[in-house]
DNA sequence: CATGAATGAGGTTTCATTCAT
DNA sequence: TATGAATGAAACCTCATTCAT
């Protein structure tokens, strides 16, 4: 059993993350709406209801704070990935799998997916800073996994043998993308069991072997 | 004939002409390096062998000279997709060509491309000027053009018809995108007629009626 | 006889200017290590183991707490010279005390010595205030009642007559001061009864008649 | 013979350390009355008469320019101990000469000279930079050519043999620090010969052989 | 009184833009 | 037109001080 002091220091200790996160949160917001460098902390702060201040109590610097934000995105996906992707044991259920993940992931994220994806293709705006790189690294590495399905697919003759598991990937990845952007461009925003189906009758029936 | 007098108001416009394109070329590889915002005039000016203060002298601001930048980037690329592209009476050239077509142009504009990637989705960097979404529209308006070569192939019986044209638009954009950045990634850089033999058969031959 | 009640108001009293005390001694502490500016309220609070907000429960300032220490600094050196030095009857015995008080007392306030001499040399860091200024006339009364000391012993024929009272009350300040600091800077830490031989036989055996 | 072209370029050249020397004058001004830490760029930039920004035209950082004032006055005055002090064969024209260097350069940098002592004594303000050391380590080479001096003298027979060489390089430090901080706070400027007097005679007299 | 999170004024620094030469 | 020094608005960040608990 808990004493009462230690139980007050783990709600203080709640609160306080709690409060990050919501920091956190506007701060996704707003660098989704500017961009890295247009987003400024007093927006942040405002949009978190805080004073500019206050951000730091909480954070190093700016760039920490996107750091952090994009690593937890980062995580949250490839937490996802593992568990929902590479799970599967058909290589078409993976697929399936990921397109579904991706849409959802990124429909939650909306705002912030631009951002990440500046980040993500090629080393946008401050190459000194090692986080870019990492991502960068995170992400050839996902492309790998993601090739491995394709090719558990193409070696059990699942898919069409005639094709390349990295071309695969950066396929799935390039379709998806431009799905997403362009939904999000548009501005609807349901989440469409609709558009999941056209993922995936698109993109897998295109590659399975035709019977 | 020509006056002399017109002669040398044409050479000086001329002229004026030449050292602006210098500016521009110099800028496009300045925000190619380095992102719309952590460019400096000062740099793009000692890129263009110009001080500072000339630069005024041919562009109102920094936006406007970057909305120009991306606005020729893309006249140049819908000029070129106008005449190689568009002219082709069979969908498959047409698609072909526009494959040639992007990667051409992205490997052309390499630094540039990521730029542009990050305005042309979504709104980045600056809602308050009208710019971008002028972007938007032209690359709506083209995406719908893609749509009409593909519509074609499926009424005609040479697309598999099950496919949606838009679907495949997307798709190809996609897809084309996301090697290019992994390509630019990769730090390869010959312009490989592989590549596009690549990128031919992989997308073409998914979406043909198979005999 | 004390009431309960006056005594109980009187441990409540001690208690709290035993905190205040230990307040000051942080502070002095932090003080001398960053000097006035690069201390911050929240390490001196940490140094003295409270909140940060609990220092203004005794002070009303970072700026007002720091004169305190500083007025403490002097008053306990003016206690000591008074007792110690002017009680003194020889004018050599008064000398000699005196390098003993200052060479003691600096030792013992060895890390805030360096930020009182920023203080007591000229007006620093803070013109508007007031506080300055008193410590600045507290020292010319100092420096006024030491030349007191050498103008009995001029005019008793103890001390070399063609010297100057002023002249012999700066210079011992000078000397002390200038081996206080290099003694300070060496990193050498050890109260030495040779050090004080060194200064009051350098000091006094320059100035006295030699017979 | 230059070419008009050189000659602009050598004169715009000129013009811009003109403006350097303005600005670091205004420092060492403003740096004097606030110490380094109260002293803003802004109150530098008006006491120049230029823009904030200005100054940073001139200078990387508010840090680097107060490095380099440090580094002025320093060279400035070890230039001269060079060519009026060590140049001198008798030790006591060599301490005459130093004292009346230290007068008339302390004179000169009144303002400056608080800031200086400051810095000199114990590594004040920021003991992650380098310079105070060096500062540190060029003040103790300092005084070890002023031991020279006196150990030359004390060789000869000049100086009273009882005395050791370190001990009288710090007194006459210290003395003369003690005058001039005197000296400065009573306010009085004019740099007297008698003042001169007062210091070689009380020095000098003092330590000298009695015939 | 003690706490420590929140505040926001103020300082340093950057850089697009202007303007006198 | 070309120049590049000067400008000053605006951004990031620190830290003395306040205040609700």
């Amino acid at each position: 059993m808990k004493s009462k002091e230690s139980k007050k220091v783990l709600r203080k200790e709640r609160e306080r993350q709690a409060r990050r996160d919501e920091i956190l949160e506007a701060a996704e917001l707003v660098f989704g709406r500017k961009g890295y460098y247009a987003a400024t902390i007093e927006e942040i702060a405002a949009e978190a209801e805080f004073a500019t201040g206050t951000i730091y109590n909480f954070f190093d610097s700016k760039e920490s704070m996107y750091h952090e934000l994009m690593e937890k995105f980062v995580d949250e996906f490839m937490g996802l990935f593992e568990s929902k992707v590479l799970s599967q044991a058909d290589p078409r259920d993976a697929v399936g799998a990921l397109i579904e993940l991706k849409l959802n992931h990124f429909q939650k994220h909306r705002g912030f997916f631009r951002v990440f994806f500046e980040t993500s293709q090629g080393s946008r705006f401050d190459l000194s800073s090692s986080m870019p790189n990492k991502i960068l690294e995170r992400y050839d590495d996902y492309i790998k996994q993601v090739s491995d399905i394709f090719k558990t697919g193409l070696d059990s003759g699942i898919f069409d043998e005639k094709l390349d598991p990295l071309y695969l990937s950066l396929s799935l990845e390039g379709v998806i993308n431009a799905f997403v952007a362009y939904w999000s461009r548009s501005g609807i925003d349901e989440p469409s069991d609709n558009r999941l189906e056209i993922m995936k009758n698109g993109f897998l029936s295109r590659i399975q072997i035709k019977l």
